[in-house]
DNA sequence: TGCGCAATTGAGACTCAGTCTCAAGTTGCC
DNA sequence: GGCAACTTGAGACTGAGTCTCAATTGCGCA
């Protein structure tokens, strides 16, 4: 069984359980996300699925990106933009990103050193963590060999935000 | 000179620089900001200057956090909201931060080791960091008492922002 | 003191992501 | 068939944030 259809018969285990149903509008869509997009946003899905001449609301969308997180498969993110970014979550792997704020590359990692130093500082703060998101803002390798200088650090937020807008 | 009037008087020098000026709007509007409050929101300045009968409106005060964020001394950050929220920089100290999914409370704090490893990761991935951030979700020590109990990882943003809202 | 210019302001229109409503359509079950 | 629950799309709505534009302020200079 291919990688995606075993999501989606994943995501329609988690559906049944709460008497729901896949219809067409909802494979369609997993079909889409789960095919190559790691992370994506709630629009540009809509412009993809109008490009693909299927019919979808973006009412369905929202929803059924809603039922996706509810399931864990989906995680929903701000990559440093002014509105939600979504992400395939495969196998559970939690990881934090590196952000390139001249090109909008976003690379993961995972590193089980800063999770346990994380774990310690909750301990130390009598604090019960659930879930955390580390964003690392910067310039990536291929743009710094193109002579791309790091911003001042009190600029970057509105940098990055800039320029991840290029990338559309 | 109180801490305040020494803030202001940095903001001053910044907007100087560039041939801006201070008005009494900006006074006033820093003065809230920098009298009290770490984490704040735009729409939270714009009713507490409505409030003290200052009369400000709501295009001035995102221009000057704008030129604040510009200046170094506000972050403009996401704190699992789907709104910004701002920070006030002293003494450009970086910190990240703790948010408690149950009563919405923001604990800082700052790590060094954390910070160490962070940097070690990026050179391995050769990525220039220029800033980050970090926030993990939970429950604060206060609620656990109370007998909150931690959320299911997956469904921690969600509920995490939904949490948020209750404090308004 | 008055002039001119650039910076500044407020009101309100606008944008855009995301949410909500509601009537109509679909599905499964008795 | 008929009911009930689920689902959908269209479009209205919301709310944070941005933009425009005409009116105002305030400084430098004569």
């Amino acid at each position: 069984m291919p990688a995606v259809q075993r999501e989606i018969s994943r995501f329609q285990n988690f559906l049944a359980a709460q008497g729901l149903k896949l219809t067409n509008e909802r494979s369609a869509l997993l079909r889409e996300i789960f095919s190559a997009h790691y992370h994506f946003e709630a629009d540009e899905l809509l412009f993809k699925m109008k490009e693909k001449r299927v019919k979808i609301s973006r009412a369905t969308i929202y929803r059924t990106l809603e039922l996706l997180v509810k399931s864990g498969m989906v995680r929903r993110v701000h990559l440093g933009e002014d509105h939600y970014h979504y992400e395939y979550v495969s196998g559970n792997s939690h990881h934090d990103h590196l952000i390139c704020t001249t090109c909008g590359a976003v690379i993961e990692f995972h590193d089980p050193i800063l999770e346990e130093r994380q774990r310690e500082i909750c301990d130390r703060k009598k604090f019960t963590p659930t879930f955390h998101n580390l964003q690392i803002l910067g310039i990536c390798d291929a743009c710094r060999r193109k002579g791309e200088q790091p911003t001042a650090p009190d600029r970057v937020q509105m940098i990055g935000e800039a320029a991840m807008h290029l990338r559309k």
